[in-house]
DNA sequence: CGCTACGTTGAGAACAATCAACCCCGGTGG
DNA sequence: CCACCGGGGTTGATTGTTCTCAACGTAGCG
């Protein structure tokens, strides 16, 4: 148990500080495209680069914590970020996972409504808020490309309210296995053998479901033929049609 | 049956066409603090004024089609409109219930994700989408306001997210029946006896429930002194407190 | 080498869905 | 005028999907 470290700040890690001395980490940002920096030219990166700090945050800490003010906003740059919410209970609902480009932070109130942990260990650009939001006042084009991302986030939100309320076991976990295919393809990952870095526990909290209808869920599409279950967390899409059409409802 | 009516376009009349001749609806605009036009100023308002059609939508009458061309965006002004997807067997799952000031037709695509009905008789603002862009572009203000309604209405989907993938349905109706109160009373809307327009059937599909379960549910509440069912539509949250505790999950 | 976290599988329980009957009300047409 | 019809709502009986509780296997790690 770490001793001096202070309550969920202590683990984030820099690993590349302030701009100014070090070379830009944003020059050489491999998925600007995918991120809120696409829309900026060369010397607005400057700008963004100035104000950003690299994070490394291990697996399993916490990079948001629901209810604490609003400071900064985060680009995740690798890895795999959990983001839910919580019942006074402990339920919990996962209500997204983010990979590399997504975005994370944006907040109309001054705290966080929602919490993120990292999935696995992951590196994310953090910006604090204020400065963000200067930028966006200087660059409108920038302020458009991030209401681009909040009404993508707002479809894709409405599509996992559909999953959420009206499909079966089967169907969330065929929705959510595609999902994870077209999101790889996306970032240039293979679209088949698809890494699957969270827990059955995860996966249940995102779709509504407990851990053990998950594993029997995998175990029932595998018997099926329908999926593979292949080592260190790869899962095989045997017969995707049969998936497409599962998640449909068809 | 109508004879005449071109399919899902001759139910919309027109209530007052477009500004030039008429006298301005936006000047009189009683919701426009709630709405996108609260972010213009008066020669703003006379810019939307000139591209906006009012039409009125009947009971159940269609709005937006999933799937079509994304051409107009929309301001509630008067009634309810429910907002939904369907999967293909015909399940439905409501995303939301629009009320006066509430806006719609954001989208990232070519075409609309979700379709649109009147709940009740409603009236709407109608904007071409194309122009409305070129307004956002040309009044930054603007986008920045249409920015805040989307992060917004984010958060709201998160926590609808919370609720259909882990509350149970007596929680879920606490929350339906609060939410309906807290935004009657933003629209100046007594907060305490609520008018509930909608079926019970469109509540089961904006809860994840089906009706019998509503109807058994206010029936459970009701029994328990919790809510009183008035006549017309209109329900007393007899014990609020208690309503919250449910809600949260306590 | 044992501990813990995670995953799988089984048995039984529970909550909500389904199927069904009935009521009430408003509109329509005989 | 009134009988009929259809839609919405309520309630009951039964079913079924998913949850809960439990046991056990496995892999990673101190």
């Amino acid at each position: 148990m770490a001793t001096f470290d202070v309550k969920n700040i202590g683990h984030l890690r820099p690993a590349i500080s302030r701009g100014e001395t070090m070379p830009s980490p944003c020059a050489a940002c491999s998925i600007r495209h995918l991120s809120l920096c696409a829309a900026l030219q060369e010397n607005e990166v400057q700008e963004m680069a100035a104000i950003v700090t690299t994070l490394e945050v291990g697996a399993g800490e916490p990079l948001i914590d629901e209810g604490q003010p609003a400071v900064h906003v985060f680009n995740v740059t690798s890895g795999a970020i959990r983001v839910y919410k919580l019942l006074i209970d402990g339920r919990r609902q996962m209500t997204g996972f983010l990979f590399p480009g997504d975005f994370l932070g944006l907040a109309n109130e001054e705290t966080y409504a929602y919490s993120a942990e990292a999935v696995t260990a992951s590196t994310v650009c953090r910006f604090p808020r204020r400065k963000i939001e200067a930028l966006l006042i200087k660059y409108p084009r920038m302020e458009r490309r991030l209401l681009g991302m909040a009404s993508h986030e707002l479809a894709a939100a409405q599509e996992q309210m559909l999953l959420l309320g009206r499909k079966n076991a089967r169907e969330k976990i065929a929705s959510f296995l595609l999902m994870l295919s077209r999101r790889a393809e996306q970032r240039g990952l293979p679209a088949d053998p698809i890494f699957v870095p969270m827990s059955r526990n995860d996966i249940g909290d995102y779709l509504g479901l407990t851990t053990e209808t998950v594993s029997r869920t995998f175990s029932d599409l595998k018997s099926k033929g329908a999926i593979e279950l292949l080592p260190a967390g790869k899962v095989r899409l045997a017969q995707r049609e049969h998936l497409e059409e599962v998640a449909e409802g068809a």
